[in-house]
DNA sequence: AATATATATTCAAAAAAATGAATATAGAGG
DNA sequence: CCTCTATATTCATTTTTTTGAATATATATT
């Protein structure tokens, strides 16, 4: 129950779900996060570890970079089942076909030298 | 976007999801359910109706009663599948057993005339 | 070793949510 | 109309989350 309660509270954050929407699209390093959402680097690593912690995605280390995926929910049915429903709901929110619509031009090598 | 991110948070709490584990069995009005969580009548009344605004619970005035019991989910694709769910979820955690074991002694007639 | 860069962590402040106590409302019955 | 009872609401307080700023860590490169 603690884990499922770990679950609800990393998805109940606007934040949080775009970055999974994003993620459904393709792995994102902290910087792409960061600069997709607009928001500080240090927040964007928060929300990513939140995420993770709720087993809803994993990450993987690259050199310098850490590379965030969704999970694929083997270790948890709760977040299972979410991972799958997310795949379909949001499709038409404003905000979240404005994000994905601009991913492709989120790219790590443009980006993150500043 | 935001109507998930409700049910999210409705679901956040444990009491409220021992709450969906009693309704699982039948509906139950605020007295019962403060009487089973052991918790006060006001707190009752707002979890319960934290869940009835997410759409995960719906309410029936009879009298001086409410019943309160599960939603079907049909206005709340969100809803619907954490309800469906929840069905499963939680059936070893202890805490649920014992509230559903002390179920059948919790009837309004016994314990709301006080 | 020194520097640069992507990411993570810490800590204080702000915002949001939960709780308890008191009180209000609504319907039933006399 | 008055009272009783189940439920709802309000308000002040506390607890939990979130956020921003600063700083730390880790790895690559020179």
């Amino acid at each position: 129950m603690e884990q499922f309660v770990k679950v609800m509270k990393a998805l109940a954050d606007p934040s949080r779900l775009k970055i999974i929407k994003m993620l459904q699209h393709k792995p994102m390093c902290v910087c792409e996060v960061q600069k997709a959402l607009d928001i500080p680097q240090p927040s964007a690593s928060r929300q990513l570890k939140i995420l993770e912690e709720a087993g809803l995605v994993t990450s993987q280390k690259n050199g310098l970079w850490v590379n965030y995926m969704l999970a694929d929910g083997m270790d948890s049915p709760y977040a299972a089942i979410l991972i799958g429903g997310m795949k379909h709901w949001f499709q038409d929110d404003p905000d979240v076909v404005n994000l994905v619509r601009t991913l492709p031009e989120i790219r790590r090598e443009d980006i993150c030298k500043e």
